[in-house]
DNA sequence: TGTACATCAGTGAACGCGCGTTCACTGATGTAC
DNA sequence: TGTACATCAGTGAACGCGCGTTCACTGATGTAC
C-alpha cells in the first residue's frame, strides 16, 4: 500500500545504508536483492519503486558510502581541523580491520570497482581523489623528496593495500596483519611528517 | 571417455589455468563452472573428475597463481638476483594494470580473500608472505627510521593498494590512475634506496 | 604379443536453488471538488 | 471541512535464467591372463 512522503524517503534511504554495508561486507556479486530489502524491513518488489534495477542502488549505496565516510573523517573536532595521525590511527586500526560494514568504502571495494558500471566507478573516483586530498593538507615536513601531493597518494595506496592484505591475514596469518598495521602506522608517520 | 593419465593431467592444469585467469579478470563470484571448463575445451561435468567442488578449484588455481607469479618475479636475469627497480617496475605498469588475468593474484584477488574457505586464505598469506620476504633484501638505505622489514611491508601494500586504485580510475579518471602510478614508482624507489 | 575385461575421465541431460526482475493487486495517501 | 477518487509504494506470486552439482552412460585406457 502506498506510504506518506516521508516514509518513503525514509525507506528510501534505509535501502541505501542497508545495501551499502552488505556490499562492504560481502561484497557487492555476494548480496541479493531479496536479503537488503528483508533487512531494511520490505519485500523485494519494493525496491524496484525506488531502483531501476540493482545497478542503480549499487552505484548510489558506493556514492552514500563514500560521502558520510568522507564526512565522519574530515569532521573538525572542538575547531580543529584533523591530522595526519587521526587518518592513520582511524585507517590503521583493528576496528578498521575487522568491521567492513561500517568503514571506509574504498577499502572494501576496491577490486570490486573495475566490474561495476561507469557511473559506480566515477564515483569511485571521485571519493579516491577526495581522501587523497584530504591528506594531502596534513603533510609536514619529512626527509623525502617528493611533493605533498605524492606522499598523500603513497598514504592512500599503502592505507588501502594494507588494510586490505590485513583483513586477508588477519585468520590465518595474524602475526602478518598485526605487522602491516603496525608496520605502517610508524612508517607512515613518519613518511608524512606527523 | 577415458584418456590417458598424461592427458588427464595436462587436462587438470589447464582448468587451474584457466580458472586462475578467469578468476583474476572477473573475480571468483563472477566466473562459473560452465565457462571455466568450456574455455578448457571441456563439458561443465568434466570439472568434477578432477575437483570435489568449485571451492577446491578456487584454491588450487589461488595457489598455481601466487606460486607462477613468485618463480616469474624472482627469476634470475643474466644470473644476478631480482633488484627493486625490477618489482617497480612490474607493479607499476600500464601492463600490469590493464591485464588483470596474466599478473599477480594478490593484487588481483585481495579483497575477495577475506570471503573465501580457510585452504584458499591459507595460500593468500603464504603468498604475501613471499612477496613481502622477496622484496626485503632488496632494499638499500635511505634516511627512513625503519627496519628493512618495514618497508618490505609498506612497499607491499603500496603495490598492491596502488595497483587496484589506479585500475578501479583508469577509465574514469585516467589522470589519477597514471598520477598514482608514476608517484609511487617514484616515492617507493626512494623509500627502498633503490 | 594378443585377447578379455575392469576402470574411470569426459559427456550432457537433469536436479534444486537463488538470482534479478515483472506484474496484477492492495489499500493508505494525497488531491480535486 | 467533508467526500470521492486517482495515485502509487509496498506485496507476494511468478518469470526466465544461470548457478553448482549429480548421475547414467560412453568408450578409450590400462591391466590381467
Amino acid at each position: 500500500m502506498k506510504v506518506t512522503k516521508e516514509r518513503s524517503a525514509e525507506i528510501r534511504a534505509t535501502l541505501i545504508e542497508t545495501a551499502g554495508r552488505l556490499f562492504r561486507e560481502r561484497g557487492i556479486d555476494g548480496v541479493g536483492i531479496a536479503e537488503i530489502c528483508k533487512q531494511a524491513g520490505l519485500t523485494h518488489g519494493a525496491l524496484y519503486a525506488h531502483f531501476p534495477n540493482k545497478q542503480s542502488l549499487v552505484a548510489e549505496a558506493l556514492a552514500h558510502g563514500l560521502e558520510s565516510g568522507h564526512k565522519r573523517l574530515t569532521r573538525k573536532e572542538k575547531g580543529n581541523p584533523p591530522t595526519l595521525s587521526r587518518y592513520l590511527d582511524y585507517y590503521l586500526s583493528h576496528q578498521m580491520r575487522d568491521n567492513l560494514a561500517e568503514n571506509c568504502a574504498i577499502a572494501a571495494s576496491v577490486s570490486e570497482i573495475a566490474r561495476q558500471d561507469e557511473t559506480t566507478r566515477m564515483h569511485f573516483c571521485n571519493g579516491a581523489e577526495r581522501l587523497v586530498a584530504a591528506i594531502e593538507p596534513t603533510l609536514g615536513h619529512a626527509k623525502i623528496d617528493a611533493t605533498n601531493r605524492e606522499r598523500a597518494l603513497l598514504i592512500v595506496a599503502a592505507l588501502i593495500g594494507g588494510v586490505a592484505i590485513a583483513r586477508g591475514s588477519s585468520k590465518e596469518d595474524p602475526g602478518l596483519s598485526e605487522e602491516m598495521l603496525s608496520a605502517l602506522r610508524k612508517i607512515l608517520g613518519e613518511i608524512g611528517g606527523e
